[in-house]
DNA sequence: CGAACCTTTGATCCATGTCAAGCGTGGTGG
DNA sequence: CCACCACGCTTGACATGGATCAAAGGTTCG
């Protein structure tokens, strides 16, 4: 199935928004459009062929799964960001849908040829995968030395931020993308004391909730950052 | 000071690497080299000016300091690595010599322009980035959920991997690049708790401690994994 | 209405942090 | 050359934050 660029709602955010539109068409031709349901696979961990795609609307979750079998989220991915391998030879984590989700998938090589044909298009990925370094770096600096109540509350207001429109404030009510256990996993914690720092803050004022997602942040100061 | 590409130690591994001779001394221009001594400041977090690096010889880390004044490693470079911000109007994280080290600094505009000028440096630098990405969720994924003892022998084996010259053997004898103190920064652990996993370590039999920084894996297969 | 699932709360335990001493080594000055 | 000191490492004793185990709400959906 072929993209229709034309209604695509992250079309002047995306990577390929640097491309015009005669271009956009070409590499339309490459791709199909996929429709995820909550908790559906997109990539593998381990499959052995190389894809990537870009998130037209929705969220993922990259993970990785230890031994042990427990999983650990290492990164989420929002409207217009990009996933997965055009180089490798396979698939380093699996990516997973938190929620219904739209996106644009391409082969690795094609992808990458891409890249070849329309240089501003690496300097564009080249951009985005910085970004996503910084926001991979910033979540181990977050989960590396601080208590759990200092994770909680870095959690809590990085997604306060990305579920804003103006990119500086945070939103004052919210959903949040993650349930406590995904949350918990992706701060190295335990499901029991996620909830138990929701109803420290709760407590001390700093937020409400509201049903099981919905928070609203009625005070932020109080939040004890790192 | 203009730089010698003729004589560079990671002429053909670095970024650079796949420009030609005529390309590279163009580009060299706009660079200089610099030598650091162990514990000197390349960038500082905040620094407002962009700018970027090849390391030709020694190690850096990439750091950054949360508000007690704890230091977090994010990421070791490695030679022919590459560091900094191209974009973005600041600095993002500090990076400091973990020896006496060899680069080259460009400045953040001039290394960007360079990309459009030169569409396969651009790519080059893409699938470094997303390699450094990749480095950086390996270490989220072993510092997140596992224990202090499978953190240190992680760290071990990624250190005899990147020790040796053949990518895929570990190296049976190497110096650390870390002292116990910013081992432990990296992994989120204490410098007691990482001592005490060496010397348990080495009581079981997996490694011998020959000096302080020295490291002989005698059976890596002892080492608890993750 | 009931079942499955997610969340909250409580009680207990243990790994790791914290505090405090010793130890070895290398450098410096007398 | 030795005495001393500074620094990084190791080791021990103890305290504690968060994991684990267990059970009781809430919500959603058939």
């Amino acid at each position: 199935m072929s993209l229709s660029c034309a209604t695509c709602p992250v079309r002047d955010r995306a990577a390929c928004a640097i491309l015009d539109e005669a271009e956009r068409d070409e590499l339309a031709k490459a791709g199909r459009t996929r429709v995820l349901k909550k908790g559906e696979t997109l990539f593998s961990a381990g499959m052995s062929e190389a894809a990537c795609a870009t998130l037209k609307s929705g969220a993922l979750k990259i993970t990785s799964t230890d031994i042990d079998g427990r999983e650990r989220i290492l990164s989420l991915v929002h409207p217009a960001g990009f996933v997965g391998e055009m180089f490798g030879p396979y698939m380093r984590h699996d990516v997973v849908a938190l929620g219904e989700s739209e996106l644009c998938v391409f082969s690795g090589p094609a992808f990458a040829e891409a890249t070849e044909r329309y240089p501003r298009l690496a300097q564009a990925l080249l951009r985005r995968t910085q970004e996503d370094l910084y926001a991979s770096r910033e979540l181990l600096a977050l989960t590396g030395n601080a208590s759990a109540e200092q994770r909680v509350a870095g959690a809590l207001l990085s997604m306060a931020r990305a579920a804003s429109d103006s990119p500086c404030h945070p939103a004052r009510e919210f959903d949040l993308p993650l349930s406590r256990g995904e949350l918990a996993d992706m701060l190295g914690l335990t499901i029991e004391t996620v909830s138990r720092m929701f109803t420290r803050f709760e407590r001390e004022g700093a937020i409400k909730r509201m049903g099981k997602r919905g928070i609203e942040l009625v005070d932020p100061a109080l939040l004890p950052l790192s």
